[in-house]
DNA sequence: ATGGGCACCTGGCTGC
DNA sequence: TGCAGCCAGGTGCCCA
């Protein structure tokens, strides 16, 4: 899915046709996501102008008066912004309909995505109350990483994955923040060094802001609210590139699999 | 407390 | 063509 970059590319795309618009209307096509979208969504939302459209990790947070509308797009869903009136595709679970004669529409395939409404402050929705500090605000660094990887034996790269500890990384940007701060992703967490931890904090801010930047990273079916895919793809340096020659130092690219997720990396930059 | 593995889904691709 | 098998951007939950 959507990691971090294409969330927050679908968050700047959507904010500006939804922030202080009223929701005229809510329908739900399929109420089957990773959750049933919550029951009386339709009225809660019906007439409610939305006040702001946030982000926290991988989850978009539109706050409405009365409560919060928290949504995720988990591996396949995406949001767009729409012409009243445009035909439903198959896997359209529900839309907002707008004062503005466009709507809001969810897609997601594998509905591994969620969309759940809460009036109670989202900082302590279940969901949202364990994760770990956002990774582009200033409580994320070195010294962070450092902190909370000591007692781990896990290897770094699904330690990266883990959102209590890190937010907003998924599979593409661990291997390749793992690739731009030098690291093998077979390292035990606990074994990294205080300069390894900075280089490697380093990366992910620089990684991910670099790949917000052009829109995120499309490899099948990601497309941002207008329906323009990511352009990061073409910087990736290793993931997906199995057998081909590192963008740096030409060795071949390698593949494999740690916890039931596929790795990937250079055997001679990552030392 | 930590970590490993499974589950939830659909669709696209490969190879027989 | 058809079909089985495998893989895919996430993460909550159960068990050791």
């Amino acid at each position: 899915m959507p990691e971090l970059p294409e969330v927050e590319t679908t968050r700047r795309g959507i904010e500006p046709h939804l922030s202080g618009r009223r929701v005229t209307a809510v329908h739900v096509h399929d109420r089957r996501l990773r959750w049933p979208v919550t029951p009386g969504l339709e009225a809660a939302l019906r007439g409610q102008r939305v006040q702001a459209v946030q982000r926290r990790a991988k989850y978009l947070l539109l706050r409405f008066k009365p409560g919060t509308l928290i949504m995720h797009l988990g591996m396949s869903g995406n949001l767009r912004v729409l012409p009243s009136g445009t035909a439903l595709l198959k896997h359209d679970h529900l839309e907002l309909q707008l004062d503005s004669k466009l709507v809001l529409r969810l897609n997601d395939p594998r509905r591994f995505g969620s969309c759940l409404y809460t009036t109670d402050d989202p900082a302590c929705h279940p969901l949202l109350r364990d994760l770990a500090p956002e990774p582009l605000e200033p409580g994320f660094d070195g010294a962070y990483l450092h902190r909370v990887t000591r007692r781990r034996r896990v290897a770094i790269k699904p330690l990266l994955l883990n959102g209590r500890l890190i937010t907003g990384v998924g599979n593409i940007y661990a291997s390749e923040a793992l690739f731009r701060a030098r690291i093998r992703p077979r390292r035990a967490a606990r074994s990294l060094t205080s300069a390894e931890c900075a280089r490697l904090a380093a990366a992910i801010r620089r990684v991910l802001t670099a790949a917000i930047r052009v829109g995120g990273t499309t490899l099948r079916d990601y497309v941002g609210a207008d329906g323009d895919p990511g352009y990061f793809r073409q910087k990736l340096y290793v993931y997906e590139r199995a057998g081909l020659p590192c963008r740096r130092c030409r060795t071949p690219i390698r593949q494999f699999t740690q916890g039931q997720r596929s790795t990937y990396f250079c055997p001679q930059c990552q030392q």
